[in-house]
DNA sequence: TATGAATGAGACTTCATTCAT
DNA sequence: TATGAATGAAGTCTCATTCAT
C-alpha cells in the first residue's frame, strides 16, 4: 500500500516515454492510439494525462529531446576524436552508426514522423535537424577545402551519405548477424571509399 | 456538386489512384482519411466503393502495382545494359535513382508503409521486395567473383546502397538544384566508389 | 443471344420474390440487403428496380399476396368439407397445418415481419391477419352454439391455437422426421382434444 | 446535453438494458439502431461503449441473461410444486405463462432473435433454450409413462405446447381485458386438455 | 496520481436508390 | 431489361480528451 513517495509518477512518466517509443516505432504515430499506450504502460487512458499534455505534445517531446540528445552527443564525439579532419569524420561516422543502432527508435520517429508535428512543432525539430546535416557538410567542406576529399556536390553528398547511415535502423536487430563494431567498420568504409580523394 | 455526365468509370478508378498516392505520401496512410480523398477526386466517400474493395486494398493495390512495375522495369533497363557486369550495374544503379525521382509518391510508400498492411498483403509485398534485394546482391556477387568489386559484406553492402539511393526521393523535388542526368551521375559515382575494387 | 420474348422478365421477378422470401424468412427484413438478393439472383442491385417499387413495397407485396393466397385457400378447403361443422374445422386446422409446411417462409414473414411494414402496408395486411383469424373464431363460436365444443374463452382460444398450429413452421424440416399426414392428424387431436366438449 | 453529475454507471448500464430491450422487441435486432438507443437512454452513441463491447454482445449478453433467468425461476416453480407430476407440469405451465407476460420483452427476442446472433452466441443460446424444452419433455414422458397422459409424440407435442402458450406475448398487454390469473387458467387447461389421458 | 464515465468529432463502410446509357 | 457509377443518409465503432471523484 505505502508507495515510494515521489517515485511512482517518474516511473509512469519514464514508462509512458518508452512504451511510446516502441509503439509510433512500429505503427507509426497516426496508427498508434492512446489506449493501447495506456495498457501497455498499466493505466487507464485518462491517467495519461497526468503525465503528457495531448498525444501531439508526447511526440513533439520525444522528437525534441532525441534531436538535443543526438546533437550533444555528436559533438561530444567529435570533440573527443582530436584535431585531425579525417578522424572527426571518422567520429561522426562511428557515432551515427552506433547511436542509430542504440536508439533506432527514437531516430526512426525523427526522420519519419516529422509530418506528424503540428506546424510549430515541425519547424522546431527541422531547424535542428537542419543542424545535424549541417555539421556533417562542415566536415565535408573541410576535407575539400584541404584537399582530403573528392566531392562534386556536398549538400547530396551528405544527404547520401546520411540516407544510407541512417537506412541501417530499418532493418538491424540487436542480436543480428553483425556486431556493432564490424557495422561501424563496414558502414565507415563505404562512405569514406565514396569521397577519399585518390 | 454537379454529376459529370457521361463520367467515366475508368477515369475515376485512376483518379482515385493518383490522389491516394499523393496523400498517403504526404501525410501517411493511416493519416490519410478517405473523405479527403474522395473530395479531392470530387466523388462522395461512399462513391470510393465503386472502385476500391477497402482502404487497405488501396493501399495493397497500389504497392503490389508499384513492385511490379519497379521489378519489369527494372530488369527491362538492367538486360538492355548488355552482358558486361558493371554496364549492369551502372544500369540498375541509374534506373533506380530515375524511377525514385519519377515515382517517388510510390516509391516512398512502398518502403514507409509496408507496416501499414494487413499480415497477408504484408506478406506478398515483402517478398516482392525482397526480389529487388536480390537482384542487386546477385550483381554484386557477380562483381566480387569477377574481381572487379571489394565488398566485405554483400548484404549489408546492398542495404547500404539501396539506402543511399532511395533517400533520393525524401528530398527530391522535380524543379530543384539538379537535373535528374547529374543526380544519376552523383549517385552513381559516390555508390560505385564505395565497392569498387582499387 | 436470342432471348425469349417476354420470359426473361417475368422469370427474373419471379426469381426475386423466391429469392426474397428464402432471405426475408432467413435473415429478418431489415437484415436482409438488396445486394445478396440481387447476387442470388444473378442480376445487378440497379436490375431490381425494373421489377420491384422498392423494398418495401417488396416485402408489402409478398405479404399480401400470401394473405390472398392463404386466404382463398383456407375458404376453399373449408367449403369443400361439407355442412357439418366439426368437419369445417378439421378442415381448417388440416389446411393450417398442411399450408404452414408447404409455404412457411411466407407464413413465418407475414407473422414476424408485420413490424417492418410502413403504416398504410400494415394497416391492410393486419386487417387480412384479423380476417383469417376471425374465420377460426367464427367456426369456434358455431361449435360452441351447437354444444360440440367446450371453450371459455373463445378469442383467447383462437390465438392459442392459431399460435401452436403455426408454431410448426419454426422447426419443421421437409425431410424430417414426420410425415405430413402425421404433423397433421398429431396437431389436429391436440387441438380439438384442448376444446371439445367432454 | 446537461451532463448528469455523478452520474452512476451501473445506472446507465441498466438503462440501456432496459430500453435495448423494449427497442429490439418493438423494432427487431437489426433494425434497432444504437443512435435512438442511446438517445433513449440519455448519452451520446459514443458512450453506449463505456457499458457494452457491441451491439452483437448487447444483445448476446441479454439473452444470455434471459435464460439463465427463465431457467433458472422454472425451476424453482416446479421445485416448490412438490412431488405430483401433474401438480409439477401445472406448475412449469403457470409459471411459463406468468414469466411470458411479465418478461415479453426478453422472451419475444430470445424467441426471434435467435438469427441475428453470430454463430458462437447462437450456439450457446439454443443449447440453453434446449434445456428448457427438455425439461417440459422430461414431464411429459413422466405423465405418460404414470399412465395419466395420453401422447404420441412427445417432441412435436412439447413443441406444439411451447408455441401455443408462448404466443401469448405477441399479443398480452398488461391492461388488457383478462388478469393474469385468468389466462394462465385459460392456457393450463388449454394444454392439459389436449394431452390428458381421459 | 488514478480512474470511470462521458463526450464530440470523425473514421470506414453499407445501404437503398437513381439515372444515363 | 440490364448495368455501372453515383449519391446521401445512416450505421457501428474508435479516438483523443475532459472532468468529477
Amino acid at each position: 500500500m505505502a508507495r515510494i513517495t515521489g517515485s511512482n509518477g517518474a516511473r509512469t512518466a519514464a514508462a509512458i516515454r518508452r512504451v511510446a517509443l516502441r509503439l509510433i516505432y512500429r505503427q507509426g504515430f497516426a496508427a498508434m492510439n492512446l489506449r493501447d499506450l495506456a495498457a501497455q504502460v498499466g493505466i487507464q487512458p485518462s491517467s495519461l494525462y497526468n503525465h503528457i499534455v495531448s498525444k501531439q505534445a508526447l511526440l513533439s517531446d520525444l522528437m525534441q529531446e532525441h534531436m538535443t540528445a543526438l546533437l550533444t552527443a555528436t559533438d561530444a564525439a567529435v570533440a573527443a576524436a582530436g584535431p585531425v579532419l579525417m578522424d572527426r569524420l571518422r567520429a561522426f561516422i562511428g557515432h551515427h552508426v552506433l547511436y542509430h543502432t542504440e536508439r533506432r527508435h527514437e531516430v526512426y520517429i525523427a526522420n519519419f514522423e516529422l509530418r506528424a508535428l503540428d506546424p510549430a512543432n515541425h519547424a522546431r525539430i527541422v531547424a535542428m535537424r537542419a543542424g545535424y546535416e549541417a555539421r556533417l557538410m562542415a566536415l565535408l567542406r573541410e576535407g575539400v577545402d584541404a584537399g582530403e576529399l573528392d566531392i562534386a556536390d556536398i549538400p547530396v553528398t551528405a544527404f547520401a551519405m546520411l540516407a544510407m547511415l541512417t537506412g541501417i535502423c530499418t532493418w538491424y536487430r540487436p542480436n543480428g548477424r553483425l556486431g556493432k563494431a564490424e557495422l561501424v567498420a563496414l558502414h565507415t568504409e563505404l562512405a569514406l571509399n565514396g569521397i577519399r580523394r585518390r
